[in-house]
DNA sequence: CCAATAACTAAACGATTGTTTAGTTATTTA
DNA sequence: TAAATAACTAAACAATCGTTTAGTTATTGG
């Protein structure tokens, strides 16, 4: 054996992943991840990789931090309700984080799709899919639905949220709130 | 007086806002500008000054191509479902133009939402803001709807239209017209 | 205590970015 | 027809990108 790390992987990736929420894949620089992270590149490497390899597990990390709000969701008895309290929880993480921008999931989904990357690509759309499909349970949990609306509605829902994620990048809390209640104002 | 232009700028500024459309700014380069406008670099920064501003222009030419909706829901008199008209041909735009991505408007703004780049910002939110100013003009012909209500559906249908440019990108038609009509159904 | 070795620093890598420039070609008008 | 000049080609520009590598430092276990 020789000498330890210097520095925590999981709270370097912490920071490696709150500088590309807030700038984008293409927007960080390995320069800019080296200042963030405080470390030098070769570390970055040795821990991660590529650059590709750190925004990977960047998505696993954040997909990690929302699990709470996600299993709320999954445990919810509220039906609908559940789905429109998960937008809300959404909101909140996002300003509570401060600094960031918006959704990450969906900030790389809009990014990626100019982008040559099935890697990256396949992990955004299974995570949506899973959510459509959390959706899906949510919404057939109300008997008076039949399938066909339970099917629209949920598609409804998962672009409703895009636009929830475009709107906490810029818009202020009391648009948002106004948002999400016409969003499910007919659900 | 000398040699003419062997190329018509209009024509190679169309071709340049399709090749962005699809790809987004920062993953169009020179390079592909070239080859996809069909004259050399010299020729681009001699009619257009730099990439920066063959995007401006681009944006510019945007809008004047979809200079035709805009009008159609300017002078229309059918209300709330002139919007709901107007999303369709949102929709209708993108498709006819084949090879593209979404809105350009909206692709740009959640591009440079990463990006310090105030004179692209004001341009594109200005654009939104007239647009929500036309839809507030609509909602407002409905006499039975009070002024908040109106703000509030003009805020709900601007993230709706973002949530609708979004889906243009991955969605297949028939999924994109249950949005529209849920997005409506309230309204 | 010292040899082994992992982690560090910093410089350089080749490729690509947007932009400029020097030199050539073609067309205009006097 | 010939001088003038705008438009062309193609090469080179400096800066930055992600990545690698050579050389140094520090800490470990025998």
């Amino acid at each position: 054996m020789a000498r330890r790390k210097q520095y925590n992987e999981q709270e370097v990736l912490e920071k490696a992943m709150r500088l590309f929420w807030r700038n984008g894949y293409e927007n960080t620089s390995m320069q800019m991840l080296e200042s963030e992270m405080g470390i030098n590149k070769f570390s970055i490497y040795a821990s991660f990789g590529s650059k590709h390899g750190l925004f990977k597990q960047t998505l696993k990390n954040y997909k990690k931090n929302r699990k709470n709000i996600f299993d709320k969701l999954q445990n919810s008895t509220k039906g609908v309700d559940a789905i429109k309290d998960f937008f809300y929880d959404s909101v909140d993480v996002c300003y509570e984080e401060g600094n960031v921008k918006g959704c990450l999931i969906t900030n790389t989904y809009n990014e990626f799709s100019f982008i040559d990357d099935e890697v990256i690509k396949t992990d955004i759309l299974q995570f949506m899919e899973n959510l459509k499909i959390l959706f899906i349970e949510k919404l057939k949990t109300d008997k008076t639905k039949d399938e066909d609306t339970v099917l629209k509605q949920a598609n409804f829902l998962l672009l409703a949220k895009h636009g929830l994620a475009a709107a906490t990048r810029v818009n202020n809390n009391k648009e948002i709130a106004d948002y999400i209640e016409l969003t499910f104002k007919n659900i």
